[in-house]
DNA sequence: CCTAACTACTTGGATATCCAACTATCTGTT
DNA sequence: AACAGATAGTTGGATATCCAAGTAGTTAGG
């Protein structure tokens, strides 16, 4: 049952009212929770049908880009910034639907690395397409606000130590 | 181990590179994704000391924004945008640490109704300064960019529905 | 009125994430 | 050479979310 006002708005009124202070930042803070919120109900809705969910898109991009279409494990926690025992899922995923395998790393045994399958690559590339296809669940934004969010979300990835 | 590089800006190369379009959207809604897991990981961290999350704590502030100080279940979900089971959850987290009771509705036999105690009272208050004093997460981010952020992903939530 | 359709909430099952602890392996210091 | 400490990945346990299905209660059409 859609509502009949902005909620965020309503926020406004009520942090400011209470006194409870940083009214910008609860609302930004609110915004970009609501926001990630609709795209990943839409990015998933549109990978599920490829078997795929954003996570597990994410690794296999990873893995298509990468020089040999393979990478360690470690490498891909760090670059999608999630835990360890989130990459073994996804890859626990991935292999038992034969889009990627785990191989041992030539030189150092603790490694594993994850090898995008050729059925792995033809299935991102699927994906990529279709996600393409729905913009990304944004299609209706205005490339200038599309950038603007970029732009002004960029300082807070970097005060997280993300590059 | 942090990045020596962009990892968004790398993406952006590789798809611009792949021909696989697209690539405003897929930007803006990967800086989204990661922005909501930084905010939501500074969140959480915060509130933690407070027996909270930040679902729970939505869920508090609206009942103390109420008029009664209660709400009926649904139209917790309705205004969080969560699934019903998620508030049932969240609701049941709440009771067990005696920050709201459930209470029958005096008209409608289907309905429960969360209302706050005055522990719950005086917790989301705790909280809201604690937030309030980190900046929910978004400390350093120059107020223009937090407007920034809320303009160009309002149009985002009402192509969803949310008003 | 009575029944079919709807609404409110809960339960059980699946998935994704994190943390703590564990195994195996590697590295650097002495 | 040996060992302490770091690193790579996995397992088990906790939590949060969703969906499908179930129960209880309400509403509206015939």
């Amino acid at each position: 049952m859609p509502l009949t006002f902005d909620p965020i708005a309503e926020a406004r009124r009520n942090w400011r009212r209470n006194d409870w202070g940083a009214v910008e930042a609860m609302s930004a803070a609110t915004s970009i929770t609501r926001a990630h919120q609709i795209l990943l109900r839409r990015i998933d809705g549109t990978l599920e049908p490829l078997g795929l969910n954003f996570s597990r898109f994410e690794a296999l991009a990873l893995l298509h880009f990468s020089r040999a279409g393979s990478l360690p494990l470690g490498k891909i926690g760090d670059r999608l910034q999630v835990h360890p025992t989130s990459v073994t899922n996804t890859i626990d995923r991935l292999e038992a639907d034969g889009l990627v395998t785990r191989q041992p790393h030539p030189n150092d045994r603790r490694t594993t690395l994850a090898e995008l399958t050729s059925r792995g690559r033809r299935r991102v590339k699927e994906a990529a397409r279709a996600l393409a296809k729905v913009d990304f669940g944004l299609d209706g934004m205005p490339s200038r606000d599309l950038n603007k969010v970029d732009e002004a979300l960029t300082p807070l990835r970097r005060s997280a130590g993300d590059f």
